[in-house]
DNA sequence: GTTAGCACTCATTGGTTCTGAGTGCCAATA
DNA sequence: TATTGGCACTCAGAACCAATGAGTGCTAAC
């Protein structure tokens, strides 16, 4: 266990390493913390956090920087988050309440949170999961194509024109919509493939033609939905902060680019007691995310998390606002989508 | 008028120069082609390209480098473009081939792109224009909600969530449906928000309390059609060309994450002969790109242009084949387009 | 447990010199 | 007139060196 002053000294190097971005030493320490005891006291303690590995020293005669480890440590023992600015607060409230439809309010929650933390944010689209078909819709555009609409009840909703073969009537079309809302609405999108093929089967000889086309269609439609998606926003943030990367930060881009790769990360992340969940450098398991972190929370629909909402940036970042930032923006989202879904 | 060989000597130096990043001197350029002269003539020649101001020293004894005019002059003398490997080919009409809506489609293609040239794809969804209303539809999700839809006829669609009082019955609205549908259908967008405020007028009291709520949404969806939209792909190529531009690359990447301003000039750039349009450096107007160019062509549905996809990168590109894999890009979109729309 | 003192380390800074690719110009040449 | 070899000159960048100073670890005294 870290005594209790040597526990202090972390927070304050953490905290003045985010400020400075440069390796801080005992001296500069007690003059800017009034700790009341003298430098060679606190290189006493730095040595054991050293011990620890909370930090390191880039070179042998140079200031400390936080590693990995410490900066785990600082979040953990974080008591409060810094809570947003009134101003703040309202450019959450007046940004997220012109929203209309999911993709808008998604897409605005993005660049909002961007522009809260300086940072890349990361919107997850809600997805499968607990999710389930609200509705199914067929619409004739004209003589040969439909288009087909699945609607979620996370909001979600997915259309995809098909062609089909002519001289069918509108009854039938109007038919197949009902057969098929009667045996999927409201089920689960994990039962919505069976129950789709089954529809298949009871197809009448009449509709049968139409089906065949319109189906493998609409199963289309429920996998693309089990996709999951993540939208990015503020990737020039990254760059800015270039410096805090080693070497290039093209490789951070690219992993951050890779849907797949931050799906399974933050896929992985649960949510602690506060709401939020965070990965610090090589806790992201990722070689290119190396010297980054990630700070992740869910937002709900209907009372039960359906997808997250986060940023990632350097390991040297602000924890205590990017927090605040990220669990004000989620909660937001969560009311929002609550009201108007 | 520029001689020959001096023009010649600068196409070896645009050449050299994208393939090396290296200013070129007069001795490797005559080892490196054979122009049958020696280095004191291609000196002169250099002289007179520089006088030009087709070329600049960036010190005063180093080699020469492109100015603005020069990639313009080198551009314009650019007789054919390169074409696409068989392999690329094969990629392009894989990647569009398995699209199914426009939102896919144009995912794909601002990847594919972003891919084939290794630069920043971009992609501008199509929008108002010529566009025209092919369908309105409204859906009832539940008691107490309607999802009215917009389907244009270059393939956008778009829907909205809207809450409604309750007690209305079904017949009210496909009433409304009907009425929307015979007055807009088939028109042009632009015209669209005012018949729709027609049919406001024209709503019977039994439906009024109905079209009073649906007809303001439904006027902007209209409106947010009329909004342009670019779709980005491959930002991380920016930043990994990051020493073809002076100082931070984070301005470059403000700029283009700015969608007015690349949409103000994207739509200022007029196509050429070949269907393409290219900006270089300066030519863009615009100070953060002042060292990008930008190359675009336009993609068509039923005949006429409706929207522009192209890339962005460094001045130093490789246009001969950016231009190739532009134009490729653009003619596959259309036909996709043409295909399944 | 804390502190002052001290010798030591080493990244950074600034100055100096060296090197070499590349230039511009000129007189000789074809 | 166009081309060429020759030559003096320039200047960015590399290499080297010394000085600086923030910061350390250690020890002995408080």
């Amino acid at each position: 266990m870290i005594p209790d002053r040597p526990l202090e000294v972390l927070k304050a190097i953490v905290r003045d390493y985010i400020a400075s971005k440069e390796p801080v030493g005992s001296k500069s320490l007690v003059e800017r913390h009034s700790f009341g005891v003298s430098a060679a006291t606190i290189r006493n303690d730095m040595a054991i956090l050293e011990e620890e590995e909370l930090i390191v020293a880039p070179h042998t005669s140079s200031g400390r920087v936080p590693t990995d480890k410490g900066y785990r440590m600082f979040v953990d023992q974080l008591s409060e988050v810094k809570p947003l600015s009134a101003a703040e607060r309202a450019a959450i409230e007046g940004f997220l309440s012109k929203s209309s439809d999911l993709d808008e309010t998604l897409g605005h929650t993005a660049r909002l949170l961007s522009q809260l933390t300086n940072q890349v944010a990361l919107v997850q689209y809600p997805s499968l999961g607990r999710a389930s078909v609200r509705h199914i819709e067929i619409i004739s555009i004209d003589e040969l194509r439909l288009l087909l609409m699945l609607i979620t009840d996370s909001g979600r909703i997915q259309q995809h024109v098909v062609e089909i073969p002519g001289g069918y009537e509108i009854t039938d079309v109007e038919k197949l919509r009902n057969l098929l809302n009667e045996s999927v609405e409201g089920k689960p999108l994990s039962e919505a493939a069976a129950l789709i093929k089954g529809v298949g089967q009871k197809a009448t000889a009449k509709i049968k033609q139409l089906s065949d086309r319109v189906l493998p269609e609409l199963l289309l439609l429920v996998d693309a939905n089990s996709q999951e998606k993540i939208l990015l926003a503020g990737t020039s943030n990254l760059a800015r902060r270039g410096d805090d990367f080693p070497g290039s930060i093209s490789p951070v881009l690219e992993a951050i680019e890779e849907q797949v790769v931050l799906l399974k990360l933050i896929s992985e992340m649960q949510a602690d007691a506060h709401g939020v969940s965070l990965r610090i450098g090589r806790e992201n398991n990722v070689d290119a995310l190396l010297s980054t972190s990630v700070v992740v929370s869910g937002y709900e629909n209907q009372g039960s998390e359906i997808a997250k909402v986060g940023v990632i940036g350097p390991t040297r970042m602000d924890y205590s606002s990017n927090i605040g930032a990220v669990l004000a923006v989620a909660r937001y989202l969560t009311k929002s989508l609550g009201g108007s879904q």
